[in-house]
Formats: structure tokens, sequence, C-alpha cells
DNA sequence: TTGAAACATGAATCAATATTCAACTTAGAA
DNA sequence: TTCTAAGTTGAATATTGATTCATGTTTCAA
């Protein structure tokens, strides 16, 4: 049997209709995102998750089809408040340079502050592809979108786009990695800084300097 | 039980000791590459690798000594196949920034040829984090090292570093999966020339062009 | 040629846990 | 207050697949 896949869209019958149950599917989402981010997909388990909660096993199944549907409702949520959190690092007047610093340290100190949302996002390539995509998507077109925002005021080169996207971003989520879940041996300002000195300059000498 | 993670060091008393013995060894390998990279670990089965190995199932236990262990040999041997195709790109003679250029291209060529080799290593961040951890520190510390001696020979800025080397690595990661892995819209060169700009030039508009 | 070490085989074992379900409790509209 | 839908509970079920092992076969050094 082949590998298979996660269908999205809520069940609507799985909604709670009380206070009670918001209250209770809350709880089960906020443990989900601790066990899955400690143990992972597969080392997590439902009794853990409801353990966690203060649930009884059996609610857990009140609120999401199976382990698959909550694993990729959780994705879907983290990557709204990703999202979320480089929106608010986004000053108004900033040139469209720094506006990529301040998204870059935001994002790293959201990594450091969040180990697990991190590695949940990340194992989602492995869970449930669909929503790995659609975070990377989304997260390449609004970055394309400041980019062409910063190209329009001339800011930025006219021909940048897409693929210019998908390398800031991949340079983000690798430092983020690095120097935001491995170790925090640098300050997050410093990383962002010299992350930006390539967005800006490039890595090349300077000519006509010497 | 938390999460728990693999011993390395090849056991000496699973190597083969006769011709024989290597053959099967090799094969369960090849047909675990092919597992794993269609199915992922979790959903990847003994079985089903001992069968495309043609080899009987208990043949396994004699090479190795888990289903773990042999997914971590698997990401040792695929991480070097990846070293050695980007040193194969490397041309001698060719300024820093195109060594990069080429790399990259390199790199892309590669993924789209062995997308199973993607996945896997990606996988290992869950199954066998050391082992991504080593893979990537030793990528960049390859890199490092190429912009340190394009440093050296003063065609790029003296101050860049093991920041810079990650923050590379990530893009050439990101664009891989993107435009390697996800689709095969673009040519290898294309992606390779427009991540090299941001290398060469930045992304900011040129000044006293206008 | 021969015997012991290597290697191959696949049925049986065994543990883990996702999911179901029937009985019970609580919320809140009427 | 009352009654029904919503929510809670946890023991029992059911499947899956990694690992073991006793038996049979092949290799190769002496």
């Amino acid at each position: 049997m082949a590998t298979e896949y996660i269908q999205h869209h809520e069940s609507k019958d799985k909604q709670p209709r009380t206070a009670r149950g918001l209250k209770t599917k809350r709880k089960l989402l906020d443990a989900a995102a601790l066990e899955f981010g400690e143990k992972g997909f597969h080392e997590a388990s439902i009794t853990g998750i409801t353990q966690r909660a203060g649930t009884a096993l059996g609610s857990f199944y009140t609120y999401f089809d199976s382990k698959d549907e909550l694993f990729s409702a959780l994705v879907r949520e983290l990557s709204n408040m990703v999202k979320e959190r480089a929106a608010l690092a986004l000053a108004p007047k900033q040139s469209a340079i720094d506006a990529e610093r301040s998204v870059l340290q935001a994002f790293l100190e959201f990594a450091r502050d969040h180990q697990e949302i991190y590695r949940i996002i990340d194992e989602a390539e492995f869970i449930d592809p669909q929503s790995y995509r659609e975070h990377y998507e989304r997260a390449a077109q609004r970055i394309e979108e400041r980019l062409a925002d910063g190209a329009k005021v001339g800011e930025l080169r006219s021909d940048i786009g897409e693929i210019e996207a998908w390398a800031i971003m991949g340079m983000n989520v690798f430092l983020g990695m690095r120097y935001g879940i491995w170790s925090e041996e640098k300050s997050a300002v410093e990383i962002a800084d010299i992350a930006n000195g390539i967005l800006a300059r490039g890595i090349a000498a300077d000519k006509g300097q010497g």
C-alpha cells in the first residue's frame, strides 16, 4: 500500500458546539504542539497528547478524525502564527532591504522562542506534504510581493522575482535552524545584519576600492 | 519514553566477510534507497526492502541491527555522494563566484536525477538527527572554505564567513526543493544564474545608473 | 576434500498504539 | 425545571510490522 496523504477541509461535524467543547479542542491542540514538538509525529502518541491535555483518550476522537488530521490542523495553525509574526515585524517606512532584515530577525527570534513550531512545520514535509508546500508557497509569495514593492519604488533591481524570493526564504530557514535552533551563540541582530549584507551588496569584493 | 537516537560507528560483527555477503548488503542498501525514497521511513517496511532486494526477510538482520541503523548508514552514504558530486562540479580556474554557480547548478541537476536522495537526507532530520546535522555542517564547512579561498585572492569580501556559508547553503537547498523536486519548469542553468546574481551583486538597484 | 564459519531463509513471536464503542455526565435552550 | 444534544470516559479491539531464531545452504582456508 503506497503512502497516503491527508484530505483537508474541516469536517463540520467535528466542530465543537459549546464553550466546553471549544476549550477541550484548544487544550488538545496545545498539548499536541508540545507532544509533536518534543517527540516528533511517530513517537508522539494520542495517549500522550490526551494526558498532557488532561482529557480522556476517547475525547480526542470527538474533535479529530485521526492523528494525521490533528497534525494537519496544527500545521495550518502554526503556519498562520509564523505569517502573523512576520507581518508584525514590518514597520512602515522602512526600505525594502531593511524590511527583509526585520523579517529575518523576527523569524530568528520566533524560532528560538518556539522551537517546537519550527520542528512541526518541518516534519510536515513527510506527514502532510500538502500543508508543507502551501506553507512555503505562501511565504515565498509574500516575500515576492515585498520585493516587487521594493522594485516599484526603485530600491531593488527591477528584474527580481520568484526565484530570488525562494532563495531568500531558504537563507532564512537555514539560518533559523543553525543559529536559532541548534545554537544561540550569535544574536539575531548579528545574523540578520550579515545575511542582509548579502542582499544589499552580494559577497563579491568591492571594486574600485583598492 | 522519550525519543531515542541512533548510535553510530559500524558494528564490526555485521560487516560481510565474503564477496557474497558484500553483494547482499549492497542490494539491501540500494533497495532501501528506493523504498525509503518512495514511501518515507515509517511507511517503508523491512519486508518491502528485502523483497526489492530479492533476499529473505531474515537476511536483513545479518547486515543491520535495525531499521534505524540501516537508515543511518544510508544517509551517510548518500551524504558522501552529494559531496562528491559537488566536488566534481568545481572546475579549476573559475572565479569564486562562478564556483558557487557551478555547485548550485550541479546540485539542482543532482536533485532532479535523485529525488529519493534529497528526500532521505531531509527525513534524517527526524530519524537520525546526528547524521543530518553532520551532513549540513560538513557541507557548510566546504562552502566556507571556498569563500575563504575567494577572499584570499581578493575576489570576495574579506569579512565573509560561516554565516554567509549557511545562507548560501539554505538558498541552494530551497531552490533544489522548489525547482528541482517540485517542478522542473525552469532550467538548472537559469536558476543558478539568478541565484548567483544575488551573490554577485545583491538585490538592490544599481546606484548611479539612473 | 572437508569442516567450520558465513550466510540465507521465512514462519512465529511480540510489542505498540491508533481507533472504536457503549455507558455515563453536563450544558443550555425552551 | 426538564430534556436532548453535546461532550466525556477508558477498557477492549484490531492491525501492523519489526525482530528473533532454529534450520538449512554455501563459501573457502587448510
